[in-house]
DNA sequence: CTCATTGTAACCGCTATGGTTACATCCATT
DNA sequence: AATGGATGTAACCATAGCGGTTACAATGAG
């Protein structure tokens, strides 16, 4: 499917922003989250543009800015990250439509169309029920 | 996500030589198939090269041959077909390591693996649930 | 032998992704 | 007012995936 990476970035980067600002720093900034994650900070950035578009970041420029955490994590779920990074549909249909004088090519859209939104309603569940919050206590459980 | 079309590709093609089975014509030809899809016959061939690998069609060469379902449609789930052209995982994981001298970069990834994990046994869950047979029903209820 | 068809390699154009550089903009501090 | 650290964003790059296309070898029925 050629999956990207941007849920699970867009969750590590919150997930060190919660961690930090329980430790009494509630600014982060992309450089110091960019080593976590072991990227460049400008992937960061366009990461936390779109966050912030979300509400669920926000950010202050000039110097000793940075980023902060617009909500808690607790009412932060994977659901609301993943509405903010990935936009399109989990499953694609034909490029060009198929041919409408076939039975088939006439009926398959909205017949698959039905099956696929019920998974993404399914998927959209199962993301709502864990936050950010529950990520956290996890990857300090792994320890 | 940057989806691709290869499930609603693969199901039309078996709900359409299922139809044409039902019509008393067991064989069909990637050119048959594409002139319903709309796409080029290679297409079409390496598609159901790939269902042929999983079991679900047959394919003979030569003049007058073509491809025939190797099992009845009501035992063909979407997740057989799924399995058949879509390899890769539904999200990625960091392309580089993350730190793993920093807490979050060590336990994020297993964190995320345990939520991916669950929500594609849900995915699976969900497309064992329809069979082609089905679609091919929902596909002509269309009209 | 002929010819329709599969099987497959090769290439193309398009798009997504993430990494990188560069630089304008902002703003706290001095 | 000057400095410097940080965001914001454009531009470009390499890589990869996808689907379309051409080409052609291999097969096998008639």
């Amino acid at each position: 499917m050629s999956a990207n990476s941007r849920l699970t970035i867009a969750a590590h980067t919150l997930a060190w922003m919660g961690l930090n600002e329980s430790f009494g720093h509630p600014i982060a900034t992309s450089e110091q989250v960019s080593e976590s994650v072991n990227t460049n900070p400008v992937v960061i950035r366009r990461l936390l543009g779109q966050l912030r578009e979300a509400g669920l970041v926000e950010s202050r420029r000039g110097a000793g800015a940075g980023w902060s955490l617009a909500r808690p994590l607790e009412s932060m779920t994977l659901l609301d990250v993943y509405e903010a990074v990935e936009p399109g549909p989990l499953f694609g249909m034909h490029r060009t439509p198929p041919n409408a004088e076939c039975p088939v090519g006439f009926g398959i859209q909205p017949a698959m169309q039905s099956v696929y939104d019920e998974i993404e309603d399914t998927l959209r569940a199962k993301l709502t029920r864990t936050t950010i919050a529950q990520v956290l206590r996890d990857v300090l459980a792994t320890r």
